[in-house]
DNA sequence: CGCCGAGCTTGAGCAAGGTCAAACGCCCTG
DNA sequence: CAGGGCGTTTGACCTTGCTCAAGCTCGGCG
């Protein structure tokens, strides 16, 4: 299919177009000893820490996340962590890289429920039934923490702020739907568009990456199927922004020329 | 506003049309004393357990769930349980009668995220940032058991049971609002509309009442909204089912007449 | 009992976005 | 470097569902 090598010691999810710089990720060397091998691994060393599970947790906590964490995965572009109908047994945190999620219908229809970068949780769909409901697929090359699901609990049984930090998460899940929901209930094609980079660049912005000049690692079929639309209209609706001089847009690469302008068109409200 | 008198002992949530008696609601005795008092509002002998978070919990954990229930909340039709912004402290368990949670965009619009009935939680949504994020309005005469949330935390950290039972809770919700996004960003209006009355229906039955008969407790916009389309469309699409011999449509009176016919109306796939 | 108002139905016309089709750009591979 | 394929852009046309408007139903209330 796609023939591959992660390039090591790094995955970088917003190259040199970025402008800003991430904090350099740990180097990865995978037939290190013990000692090393487990700090590589820790959360308690993780550049992102701040955005991922570890958030409000204090060192002793932190230290026993770390042996919870015992593996990564590293998947090629277009592969997929896990399909609709796998057993679950863990979640995922994104360490780099990026993803989709996506339910499909009985007739094929299917529909991406979300975008995921790094520091972000995957794989609370499946906790309801023990399998998992939707296919999450790497959209870059990509890298996950894989957090034993039985093994959490446990530990969140213990403390109360780890506990607590997960129920945040989760219910944040909910909060966005919600979100996506009143997008695709009651918005029209450019507010959602509008809506969607702002809410991409907010994020790349809070780890680190300029809030302004972004790649895409997404089709424009795999957008239009998030924001409920058609590629075309998707694409006709960048070719608009980029008219109006709200946005410049290269392919994939887009630069934001007037947030404001991106903002007021995300509420325009219909008239 | 609204002149109300709570009906005791019972606050009935599918009326004679429904066919199919549910099983019949506790008594409620407001000036009992203390044991009475507690037995009224024990999840233990709650006829709804089945379907609300003491699913899988032995005696010993629904005794202490028992003790997290202190009060219930009785809401006339139109009120709200909670309101976007408002301090988040506990969940809500539906007792009796019916909700809509929406959100709000700051323009004005908003949109309807779901309906809650019997035996259902509302609140997730206040978890992530100790505010609720949406509304909570009752559509009826409602009763609700309001469950502390810290409370409930601890009690999770003492029973892996209830702990797990919990994340289900949630992860379930996660994975209805995967559907609903399917549903607004892929499907016809009569497509929305024949899968949101199968999905009412396999809610009223396993609550004991009919499959085929229903009463809807919200308006053709509360449901346009809901499914991202205009009342008036709704209306059509209500009235189109009709003719085709698939529902009898009285109002807010409604009946299947071929399940199997909705079924495939739910799955067109637009041809 | 008749009025009133909220909610529902139905029709006519319209516009947003979907569909189909053609052409282009970019990257990967041979 | 040429060829091929995927992803994107753009145009022309058409369908779905929205808008606006009128009339209807039903329940509550004076």
């Amino acid at each position: 299919m796609h023939s591959f090598a992660l390039p090591d010691p790094v995955l970088s999810t917003q190259p040199a177009l970025a402008g800003v710089a991430g904090p350099p990720l740990v180097t990865i060397q995978p037939q290190d000893p013990n000692d090393l091998h487990a700090l590589r691994l820790a959360c308690s060393g993780c550049n992102l820490r701040e955005l991922c599970l570890p958030v409000g947790l204090n060192g002793e906590e932190l230290m026993h996340l770390d042996t919870l964490v015992q593996t990564r995965r590293t998947l090629p572009r277009g592969e997929a962590l896990y399909r609709s109908g796998d057993p679950f047994h863990s979640l995922f945190a994104v360490r780099a890289g990026f993803f989709k999620t996506c339910v499909g219908a009985e007739d094929g229809r299917d529909q991406v429920t979300g975008f995921q970068m790094a520091g972000e949780l995957l794989g609370f769909d499946g906790i309801a039934t023990g399998h998992h409901a939707c296919d999450a697929v790497a959209l870059e090359d990509s890298q996950v923490c894989v957090i034993a699901f039985d093994q959490l609990e446990a530990l969140s049984r213990q403390f109360a702020a780890l506990q607590h930090q997960m129920h945040k998460v989760m219910s944040r899940e909910i909060v966005r739907e919600h979100g996506v929901m009143l997008l695709l209930g009651s918005m029209r094609a450019e507010e959602r568009l509008a809506a969607f980079l702002l809410n991409l660049t907010q994020r790349l912005a809070a780890r680190g990456f300029s809030g302004t000049a972004l790649v895409l690692r997404m089709t424009r079929a795999e957008i239009g199927s998030y924001l409920g639309l058609k590629l075309e209209t998707v694409s006709r609706a960048f070719s608009k922004f980029q008219n109006a001089g709200v946005l410049e847009v290269k392919q994939r690469a887009v630069r934001v020329l007037d947030e404001a302008g991106l903002r007021s068109l995300a509420n325009s409200s219909g008239c």
